[in-house]
RNA sequence: GCCGAGAUGGCGGAACUGGUAGACGCACCAGACUCAAAAUCUGGCGGGUGUGAGCUCGUGUCGGUUCGACUCCGACUCUCGGCACCA
């Protein structure tokens, strides 16, 4: 018997998969298509252990579906336009295209290193000029529909970089890079109209069974729909009116003040004539638009010196300027009623507005003096003349009704998602195929004039302030495609989202070479079936591609209507972490072990050890998968991520664990060796055999078949290589009870059958292994991955006796053994007949009997 | 604050639709093989109690439904994730 030799097994079978594109996925097959689809990376420099975790889970899918007779579609690809690429250019001198594609050549390396079953063929970077074109005349495509708008929006902007940032790149309100606060500032944007597929993309959620709940219910309030009624109030002295949106027409007459946000029109013509409010409005754009900066804001607030007139009592309340009300949302207006709203409640308490009540919750009666907070929950309507006693729900409705009557508002719905900004002030992105004339306007880039490509010399452009692409004059300075006197190129370039918007149509038909898509193949291909990648990407990316889907499917280039059928989120990689009190986290090499105790390698300070989590270089508790497929092999490191834990949960990493999986394929191994050696040339059973111990195998190895079948069904990856571990450790308890004696032919075949089948039950966990045990041991004549996956013999599940489980009054008293045949009736007396039951019987009266015929009796007894 | 997921031995995790809690692996203990070690093979391994068959407690906490609850219902605690002035 040869040594389990990884190294040697997995770049033997490597050459073979390449050389004879084992993976080549064929549009004409008679086979059933299955699109398998991992989330393609993003070419930091190196893989990870995430994607070491993503691409075995999304390849056991893939080969598994190829056993049981799919034409499988598994493609990859370079999610490879974005700033990492411009930093590394400043840190480094290196243009981001050679940055990119250098790295792009080390990931695959590393990826090939896995032996992943994909059709590399397919492969492409989204920053290859092919795919920048056609992305660039799709980008057109929707500009004819309607789908793109160009509009002025507050972005965060950094003074210093001269550059506008996304949410995340603010810090504490501060520019991640250059540490200065961010300010809040109106720029012309570039605009994909997501918001008018609000409603389909909400609505298409309910046809996704498929999805995680988790990400359902975060897509659903993402898009936050919501119903209201939209009104305007009349100024006092002035012919303008301000329209507000509100969910809680109910509270109508509660209303005691208007707030509007500090951008909003009415504001501005205030500033104009008063400095005190431009200073306050200043003030407000000081702080970014993020979350936390946000948080931490108090009620703020600004008297217009307006009064708006209430619409049913003709009352006047005063318009404020409020530092919490957002300009994007609504009407970025809002009529406050302090008693029903936290904000308003909050607000009203620091500049002595009053506070009305007008909805009474059941059973108390509130006093406006006395409140510590607003009342938001449900009640009946008080001090709301004829719509008083009226519960809130029966007043929104009666209410909105009211105000349509009266020709001054109507019932609308809101959302909470706003339309996608897509312009970037970045390099290393996709331009933006417009120019700007100053007589035609904004004139798209004629399609036969594409691609727009970025200028090669750039790289003493970047790292100054602000874009580089706006101080190349040569590629910036054209002339207007329209009336062609001198203009200029659009220099935003797209968001990085676009690129990973279609990509996976175009793995559909990647050389298509006329159009962005072929679309007899991609609508072969499409939908994905299975989607695999990470919870993070739950929103943004899944979102804007559903997104960019359905507007594909409306320009005519898709049929379906949703991209991805069934999604699978898979868990982070986990790891303790150790942390020196002066020198911080240590990599477990920093660290020294004395006297049962972790020390600090550098000052022997104990080390403390924290728990779990996620791997990340900053934290020093990062392992590098190359180290592990190195050394153990790219089988050991995928069983190990597919057993420590369902793929759905997080991972914790363990060292153990790795020698575990490594100690199982060498116990694979050795069976099926040892299996051909004590019975070379034998053919392996087709039914069942006559011996006790035989018999027994068979029974196994098919519940084994069944077991892992299910298991794969709900992607149960943990639970199956259990389910084979157990026939192993069968497999090899029979085989070395047997030294000495000869196999008997039947143990001889049906030791042949369980080798077979557990080599193809393992193919889609550790592909290498068992192709070479297939091939070498098994000597097979077809190639294992154009096996077909074990068909259960029914037979072999067929049991002579049954176990069945005695409960007294539900606790467990005996466990019996029955014959297969006998009825349920046969099956109690053989309970009361137990030594152990008859004892918990005695001096007890029979009550009730439950019986599960074969499984389970229950005897319910009181004293007598 | 709102929404979602989760809590099971020393550890990672099993238990399909309410029916044997702890599969499988790791760690640990013992035995076999060995001059010895490693590797391998075999057995043991939730707590308490008993010579033993067994008995008893036990799936975050408290209560409920049921012949029977890790699983269903109600209340709560904690952990993780998402969203967060969205009117």
């Amino acid at each position: 018997m040869k040594k389990y030799n990884p190294q040697a097994v997995e770049s033997k079978w490597q050459r073979i998969w390449e050389d004879e594109q084992s993976f080549r996925a064929k549009e004409r097959s008679d086979r059933e298509k299955f699109y398998l689809l991992v989330m393609f990376p993003y070419p930091s420099g190196r893989i990870h252990m995430g994607h070491v975790r993503n691409y075995a889970i999304g390849d056991a899918i893939a080969r598994q579906k190829r056993l049981l007779g799919h034409e499988v579609l598994q493609p990859m690809g370079w999610d490879a336009f974005g700033m990492p690429a411009e930093n590394a250019a400043i840190s480094q001198k290196k243009h981001p295209k050679a940055w990119t594609y250098d790295n792009i050549a080390t990931m695959r390396a590393e990826l090939k290193s896995m032996g992943l079953a994909y059709d590399w063929s397919r492969e492409f970077a989204t920053c290859d000029a092919d795919y920048a074109h056609w992305e660039q005349v799709l980008f057109l495509k929707l500009y004819e529909k309607g789908l793109i708008d160009r509009k002025q929006s507050l972005v965060n902007w950094d003074p210093v970089d001269q550059t506008v940032l996304a949410n995340e790149q603010v810090i504490d309100g501060k520019g991640w890079r250059s540490g200065a606060v961010v300010q809040r500032k109106e720029l012309s944007q570039w605009f994909l109209r997501i918001t008018r597929y609000a409603d389909e993309l909400l609505a298409g959620i309910d046809t996704l069974p498929g999805w995680p709940e988790t990400v359902r219910t975060m897509q659903t309030n993402w898009i936050g729909k919501s119903h209201g009624v939209e009104f305007a109030f009349a100024i006092d002295g002035a012919k303008s009116t301000l329209p507000v949106y509100t969910t809680r027409p109910d509270t109508i007459m509660g209303v005691t003040f208007c707030s509007i946000a500090p951008e909003h029109p009415l504001a501005t013509q205030v500033a104009e004539r008063d400095p005190k409010a431009q200073a306050f409005i200043a003030e407000c754009q000081q702080s970014g638009t993020s979350e936390e900066a946000l948080e931490r804001l108090e009620k703020k607030g600004f008297f217009t010196g307006l009064h708006a007139i209430h619409p049913l009592t003709n009352e006047k309340i005063p318009i404020f300027i409020a530092n919490f009300v957002l300009m994007s949302y609504g009407t970025g207006a809002v009529m406050a009623v302090p008693a029903h709203d936290q904000r308003d409640f909050e607000f009203a308490r620091a500049h002595e507005v009053p506070i009305r009540v007008v909805i009474q919750p059941p059973g108390v009666t509130l006093d406006p003096a006395a409140m510590t907070e607003a009342w938001t929950g449900p009640g009946i309507l008080t001090a709301s003349g004829e719509f008083t006693g009226l519960d809130n729900e029966t007043a929104k409705k009666r209410i909105a009704e009211r105000f349509e009557a009266l020709g001054i508002g109507r019932a609308t719905v809101q959302y909470r998602l706003r339309d996608w900004g897509i312009s970037r002030q970045r390099y290393w992105g996709n331009p933006i195929p417009f120019i700007h004339c100053a007589a035609c306007g904004v004139v798209p880039v004629p399609v036969a004039d594409l691609p727009v490509a970025l200028p090669e010399d750039i790289l003493d452009l970047i790292g100054q302030p602000g874009n580089p692409l706006e101080r190349h004059l040569g590629w910036k300075q054209v002339k207007c495609p329209r009336c062609g006197v001198p203009a200029q190129r659009e220099t935003d370039t797209m968001d990085t989202f676009m690129e990973s918007s279609w990509y996976f149509l175009r793995y559909c038909s990647p050389d298509s070479s006329r159009a962005p898509l072929d679309a007899a193949r991609v609508n072969h291909w499409m939908p994905v079936d299975q989607y695999v990648g990470g919870v993070e990407h739950a929103v943004l990316h899944l979102l804007y591609a559903r997104f960019f889907h359905k507007a594909l499917r409306d320009v005519g280039e898709v049929a379906c209507d949703e991209p991805f059928t069934r999604l699978l989120t898979q868990g982070m990689v986990r790891k303790d972490t150790h942390r020196c009190p002066s020198h911080g986290w240590r990599y477990p090499h920093e660290t020294v072990e004395r006297d049962g105790q972790l020390l600090c390698a550098e000052c022997e300070a104990v080390i403390q050890i924290g728990r779990n989590e996620k791997m990340s270089k900053s934290k020093h508790n990062v392992v590098d998968p190359n180290d592990l497929i190195q050394g153990y092999g790219a089988d050991t490191a995928r069983v190990f991520m597919l057993f420590a834990a369902p793929p759905e949960q997080d991972l914790e990493w363990s060292d153990s664990g790795v020698d575990g999986a490594w100690r199982f394929l060498n116990r694979i191994w050795r069976l099926v060796w040892q299996i051909i050696e004590r019975a070379p040339g034998v053919a392996a059973a087709r039914s069942m055999p006559e011996g006790e111990a035989a018999r027994a195998l068979r029974g196994k190895i098919h519940e084994t078949i069944d077991k892992v079948t299910r298991d794969m069904v709900r992607y149960q990856f943990n639970t199956a290589i259990a389910a084979v571990m157990e026939l192993i450790n069968a497999g090899t308890l029979l085989l070395n009870q047997s030294v000495e004696t000869e196999l008997s032919t039947e143990s001889a075949a049906t030791l042949r059958e369980l080798a077979e089948t557990v080599v193809v039950l393992m193919n889609p966990f550790a592909p290498h292994i068992t192709a070479e045990l297939w091939e070498g041991a098994l000597a097979m004549p077809e190639p294992l991955h154009a096996a077909r996956w074990p068909e259960i013999d029914p037979e072999a599940l067929v049991r002579a006796t049954l176990t069945v489980v005695v409960q007294i009054n539900g606790k467990l008293r005996a466990r019996i053994t029955v014959p297969a045949e006998a009825t349920p009736a046969e099956q109690e007396r053989l309970a009361r007949e137990d030594v152990n039951v008859q004892q918990h019987l005695s001096g007890m009266q029979v009550v009730k009997l439950v019986t599960l015929p074969g499984k389970l009796i229950n005897i319910v007894v009181k004293p007598v």
